[in-house]
DNA sequence: CTGAAAGCGCTAACAC
DNA sequence: GTGTTAGCGCTTTCAG
């Protein structure tokens, strides 16, 4: 039924062992006419080399987990910038000639088996909190190259690759600060002492800082979750809840995007009134009115920079050293504007 | 280094095969005893066992790729639709405790070494025009299940789960004509004389010949991709391009969505001057203003349809039958009204 | 430059 | 209930 390495090293009157050599580009050991002739005979059988057998015979799979956490009867979690940086791994990790094998990760001790049943050469985790990242061991990843994208955790076995959210949100709230606002709301999910949505945080009380701002901590509000109905439900309750405050720092588009869609439904003019700035620059961004003020991630470069890395990596044979941290950029769009005259008309 | 059949055998003072029938659950040939003892050592060691070795031995690899079409350098194409898709498949897939291998396709040799080298047990195809489904071999598939989303291919090797388009198309334009609306824009990629676009366009023409509507095809209009861009140029020119229409169909939301913010950037009145309907019901047209009317498919419900359908099949060792076709239900939100009256106010 | 032998970790098909 | 034998398709190691 299926064409294999024997078949075609009998059809070529040579041994197997050449043939591998010729399919593996170990050519310097076979003849040129030699290798011709099986080149022809594989083209002609549509010979595929067995990835099982390869991966079995061989240390390495030419296999990579891309692994996210998914509520156990739960779909993943496909934010669009999950989706983004899934689209371009793969993209990067084809032109590598690796595959990708996407799984959702309900208990911890699934990690474990993802990692060991298909003899993973590297896996990255997207989306998981730093707690999780924090709790690998050596027993569960092996030799398996792991990395963590947007992790700031410190632990040894992983290699974080993420944007420099500090700055990105100091730029986000300069911005503001700069309009003029100066009550100015932090909206997010909860977050503990370390993790992207903390250097979010340092970075909006950075910009304050450097602005000789006081910000009053009432301003800070936690959402359930960073998507559009919690945005939606901010949005609508904000002017009794913040009466004084002038903008909105989200720390993610689709959140601010629903703090928008909330406002305007309570009456409230983006940005005459309440300015909202968010994170991630998606292509939604662009397709609210008024389009949002965020910050950009270049999500294609960190998908490069880490499937690259991690690739390197794996072919090194060496652990990857110090986590990257890539650039960011202000993006000024039509929701962010001067803060309401103080004594408005009436 | 790595846990082995073989290690928890010795362990436990048994055959391999016996350890081999206690984890793939053929307890029957077993005792409760040595069960228990394997189990417990299984847990202590923290074995798994190795997926390139089980599919080399046995014929199924319990994977599933998942094929989507990719221009040479060029990341995935995720549209919302797809990416919903994506994340409902493997959650199904998970549930049956299948693998997914995701991978981008751009030449259709590609299809080959992805079936093939993986030893696939089924492959879903999602996103490849009919076209291409239609030229798949026998030589190409193997005895892979192939199964291919929103197809509309007679190819006997794939079996074909889509949304009910037609239906679906109808009801978009019965809803508009309804309203009062004569002269309907039908906005949507090129296309040929079977797949998705074709059958709303039958559905369009339906509803039209159910009304007892003359559709002018001058009012047929092609747009390079269903996206936003596309959809914001012709929403600009809509008003040069066809003055007098008053409503749009548009086969995706995204162009939709596009189609509204050109309509509006032109300074017309959406849906007082022209109504807008659009087709997939995602997210993102409850997330604009007006909110989109649309066409809503079950999305989670076709992937689960087709996943179920994929694996039956796989372990029925049986090839599915007929194609299934799923309903669809029309959404009427706020992006269309009645036409504005034939002589309104200068 | 080429080949023979051994084995990766597992399961299928039978024996006992 | 349990063990034995063989082999899946490939690469590794070592001999020529």
């Amino acid at each position: 039924m299926r064409v294999t390495l024997k078949d075609i090293a009998e059809e070529a009157g040579v041994s197997t062992m050449t043939v591998s050599n010729v399919i593996n580009g170990n050519r310097a050991r076979v003849s040129a006419r030699t290798i011709a002739k099986v080149e022809r005979i594989v083209a002609e059988r549509g010979y595929v080399p067995s990835a099982s057998a390869r991966s079995l015979a061989s240390s390495s799979s030419r296999l990579i987990g891309l692994l996210m956490p998914a509520a156990d009867e739960d779909s993943l979690t496909l934010s669009p910038h999950n989706t983004a940086m899934l689209g371009q791994m793969e993209r990067q990790l084809r032109k590598r000639d690796y595959h990708l094998i996407l799984r959702g990760i309900s208990r911890q001790a699934e990690v474990d088996e993802a990692l060991k049943s298909w003899n993973l050469d590297g896996a990255v985790l997207l989306g998981f909190p730093d707690r999780e990242i924090d709790r690998l061991t050596p027993a569960t990843t092996g030799n398996v190259r792991v990395l963590a994208i947007d992790s700031y955790s410190p632990n040894p076995l992983t290699t974080g690759v993420r944007s420099d959210d500090r700055t990105g949100a100091r730029l986000a709230t300069a911005h503001l600060l700069a309009l003029g606002h100066r009550r100015i709301v932090f909206a997010g999910p909860g977050f503990s002492d370390v993790g992207v949505v903390r250097e979010r945080f340092e970075g909006f009380l950075d910009a304050h800082k450097e602005a000789g701002v006081t910000w009053d901590e009432g301003l800070l509000v936690a959402v359930g979750s960073t998507t559009y109905a919690p945005g939606l439900d901010l949005g609508t309750r904000l002017p009794e809840l913040h009466p004084g405050a002038s903008a909105v720092f989200a720390t993610a588009d689709i959140l601010a995007v629903g703090i928008i869609a909330g406002l305007v439904g309570a009456g409230v003019a983006v940005p005459a009134e309440v300015s909202v700035v968010g994170f991630d620059n998606l292509d939604i961004g662009g397709y609210v009115t008024p389009q949002l003020t965020t910050v950009e991630q270049n999500v294609q470069r960190k998908a490069a920079v880490a499937v690259n890395l991690l690739v390197d990596s794996i072919e090194g044979e060496e652990r990857p050293d110090a986590p990257v941290t890539l650039g960011v950029d202000l993006v000024e769009r039509a929701s962010t504007a001067p803060p309401p005259e103080p004594a408005g008309p009436a």
